[in-house]
DNA sequence: GGTCCGCATCGTCAGGTTTT
DNA sequence: AAAACCTGACGATGCGGACC
């Protein structure tokens, strides 16, 4: 759990903290920690939350072999343009997961997706044909963690949001119960070489508070609370995304490591299978 | 004890993708 | 088209271990 960690406030920030988040901070940096020139004052006290660090596997040890031949794949058509080939070893190494299937995913060239999430052959997406698009479709993303986890069949994964695990109540009920100063008494406010600071004390169990306040034409400082509470849910979800993200990614990560071993295995049981058979076909020569 | 370093985790932003 | 979602990148922070 984190604690109190930073009391950030800046002046002359108006323009910076701006709903869609399309602030002008440069290489990640908070926007909001700099400070500017003249214009109305925001001033921004964070707290932080609890984060419920907990990380669910649901990737079981159930690994899908890769080894395929060209007779045995099928080919199932998404509805969204990818295409996962489904197929099973018929080597003869079985390993004890040998009634797995494997799924590959891969992007269809006639069916790249146009920007607005529509499939398109190649010809009907000439409107825009310029070389960045095109490089750009070329490149098509991975597909989140959440799709290949899907499509890997933990479907249940994508499913267990953070509704379900412990210690998420709180969040919810912390965006759903957010309530705004509508003036922030003067006497918070210190300055501080030109910036305003808020004094806020952590509430101990956390919760992220975000506050600005705004100067108006007396120079009285108030919240604009509609704006700060955009904001604040927008913040609070993106946050949760980011902690489900990251679950996730640990999970395909975990997925992939598996999976490295279970090929090992396979290389491994497969060069022994070549082995015996070189020793067989030259013992039969040989009589 | 104090300092440094590496690592893990987090919140936030930005921009792409998907859904409505 | 707009809203919502997803995820890479960045910086901040905390923690543990090594070293002095």
């Amino acid at each position: 759990m984190l604690n109190l960690s930073c009391l950030v406030a800046s002046v002359g920030m108006e323009g910076m903290v701006e709903e869609n988040g399309t602030s002008g901070g440069a290489g990640g940096a908070d926007p909001l920690a700099g400070a500017g020139a003249a214009g109305p004052a925001h001033v921004v006290a964070v707290t932080t939350m609890q984060a419920p660090a907990q990380v669910q596997s649901v990737i079981q040890a159930n690994q899908q072999s890769v080894i395929q031949t060209a007779s045995n794949i099928q080919s199932v058509q998404l509805p969204k343009g990818n295409v996962i080939l489904v197929s099973k070893p018929s080597s003869v190494i079985h390993t004890t997961q040998g009634t797995l299937q494997t799924l590959q995913i891969k992007p269809e060239p006639n069916t790249l997706m146009s920007s607005q999430g529509q499939s398109c052959s190649d010809d009907s997406c000439s409107d825009d044909e310029s070389p960045k698009r095109k490089y750009r479709e070329m490149l098509t993303r991975r597909p989140s963690y959440r799709k290949i986890l899907n499509d890997l069949g933990g479907a249940e994964i994508a499913d267990n949001r953070m509704g379900s695990r412990p210690g998420c109540e709180n969040e919810v009920s912390l965006s759903s119960s957010l309530s705004f100063a509508p003036v922030i008494p003067a006497g918070a406010l210190q300055a501080e070489g030109g910036l305003h600071t808020l004094s806020v004390s952590g509430g101990a169990g956390g919760g992220a508070i975000v506050q600005y306040a705004t100067t108006n034409q007396d120079g009285q400082f108030y919240v604009p609370e509609d704006q700060t509470r955009k904001r604040e849910l927008r913040l609070l979800k993106n946050r949760e995304a980011a902690r489900e993200c990251r679950r996730k990614k640990k999970e395909y990560i975990k997925c992939l490591e598996n999976r490295v071993a279970v090929l090992e295995n396979q290389n491994k049981a497969l060069i022994e299978e070549l082995k015996s058979l070189k020793e067989l076909y030259c013992q039969q020569k040989t009589e």
